[in-house]
DNA sequence: AATGAATGAGGATTCATTCAT
DNA sequence: CATGAATGAATCCTCATTCAT
């Protein structure tokens, strides 16, 4: 798909993904409103008005880089589900989880700085698109814990429960992970994450 | 203690009060970059300049708003500790976290929207300072958490990891409570979480 | 004249002057702009308030310190041109101009700043009386020279050119005197600037 | 040496000049805090926006425009030494000093408005290099006095107490000249000048 | 009279966005 | 297409002045 393109295309395309991973770093640094275009211009090493010709405004160039990640995170998912075992779903679904925020650590900052703003009601379109994904995306895990439940394999709690505990584990040991300075590898705590998550804190 | 207060004392008191609870909503809902003070002045029905016999500037409203939640919140914990068993605490913790969450959902959403900008090597004083509380209070939960395996009544895990779990099961459910909209009260959420906590999520 | 006050009107007076002697240290600082109310109340151990019970504004307090001080130093010319020898004149309105601004050293710097913020054609009635009085102070420096010159005392040259350049060689020799500390005394200048004012530089 | 300039440095070169231009009139009718940024912006027809692009802020203005003069009149000097007599020398300088004068009139204006500002202990770099060059500059005239002193030209008085008077009268006659409208011509004063410095008052 | 909190106009500065080259 | 100078709206902050107490 992405195939049949000209050299300038793909130019065009390389130096699209240039300029959103510079400001990704920049929007992870410094959140949305402190980011400025000439940093992001900078770091990409292009002048400020060619980031004007890849993208409407500043605020393009934050929705398309977090969309992109978005869906990049829920194709996580959608290769999960497939023939295993709730169970090992799961696992998988903690490891995959740990790993993306491990490679992708700007977005989650990203993330969870910004997403206040993205409440309901925004009116926005790109806005509103964003959100739907993440609800999107917080459905998916639902449904994996729906699959659990019914095979007998988890308690049978509101599914929405356990996906909102499950994520906040996650999201939690990577935060900390962020902040103590993130030298070992943030997979390593899946075994802990998971177990605390299936089996509970109680002796 | 706060009494002897002449009558103007007591005015400014109350008017400082004002000011911080105004700009309490506005950072909350905008972050503090998108606030501004003008906005922050309207809301607290002050003129700009008020603010400024109150506040040395943006950056000091903010700080004060948030030592002082930071401080109520770890006044909280230590209320906790006591003479009680261990799992009798983290059952209150989770309760009471949850209900000055409940009644500070404000204050929630600025912490987790602002806590990046809040990383090791800020130079500001007043920043380094919320950093110290910060982390005090995560060792305060961690106490608890060693205090309950010492006694026999949880997994012999690392302590800080269970209060990371913990913090991020109760973040989680908070962050979807508010953006949910909030309606139901978030507190009726504590047996859930201290279920799932305690128990984990396998059947 | 300035006696049978009542106790009431000299506090009053000695107010308006403290006033007018902490402004004339913060003018001569800072100069008039730079120079802030608040300051100057400060300095002056009042609250802001009362300064305005004092004077109409910060211009008013401005104006009042520099004609006060504008008045004492054309005073002083009056006290020498009496019954003395042209000559004697001379060297008595240098050693008492030296005198003056050693005495009054703040004044000096606030009229070197702001002597150009008074040209003529300002509107303001204060200031425009302000400029009067200084010419009037030229003027009667210049009466001196036309005397001496008529007495045959000294070079039959314009007596505004006279005037002109033994002022510039005092205000010269008082504005190094401040700028190098001002630790020695400005008085003791007397002599060589009458010798060279007099006799000029030429071997 | 200031070729080989694109077309476009040399718009940004013009523009440059352009603002310190109209900077120049602006401070020298108001000072440097009285005046505004917008007007200065305004007299030399840019946007606000644009004099940043130039200029780092307000001070940076004042101090490139002021820095850029005060080499210019230093360069003067330097011209004069060479291998004239000592006298001719001091004739020449004050003739160049008043054409000086008479062609950057704003910018004496300014000098002596703002020179109170520059006493030594002043922290900002800029402003600690601007007093450097001052004195320099007056050490400059100093040394031609010592010269023609030496060579039996002058009375035997400090070199230094030459210069002051000397620049003194010069001053004075500038500030008189600009006070009164300057229609005629600064420079013609060269003689009186001369004469009373070096043959002095009397007769 | 004295106080100092409140006001709000005014000013320096920043920065997203545009546009001539 | 790329550039970066120019724009001007937006924002923080200051400070002379007023006024209720």
């Amino acid at each position: 798909m992405t195939k049949n393109l000209t050299r300038r295309e793909k130019v065009k395309l390389a130096n699209r993904e240039a300029i959103l991973s510079a400001a990704e770093e920049i929007f992870a640094e410094k959140g949305f409103y402190a980011a400025t275009v000439d940093e992001i211009a900078e770091r990409a090493e292009f002048s400020k008005g060619a980031l004007y010709t890849y993208f409407k405004n500043k605020e393009d160039i934050f929705l398309s880089l977090v969309l992109d990640k978005v869906d990049k995170q829920k194709e996580m998912n959608q290769g999960l589900g497939a023939s295993l075992a709730p169970m090992e779903c799961i696992k998988r679904l903690i490891r995959a989880h740990l790993k993306f925020f491990e490679e992708n650590k700007e977005y989650f900052q990203i993330i969870t700085s910004e997403r206040n703003r993205f409440k309901p009601g925004t009116k926005n379109k790109l806005r509103r698109e964003l959100m739907k994904r993440f609800q999107s995306y917080l459905k998916d895990v639902e449904g994996l814990m729906k699959a659990a439940i019914d095979k007998g394999d988890l308690k049978n709690l509101t599914p929405n429960y356990l996906a909102i505990a499950l994520i906040g584990i996650i999201n939690s040991f990577t935060a900390q992970w962020i902040f103590t300075g993130s030298e070992s590898s943030l997979q390593e705590m899946s075994e802990v994450v998971t177990k605390l998550f299936l089996e509970g804190a109680k002796a």
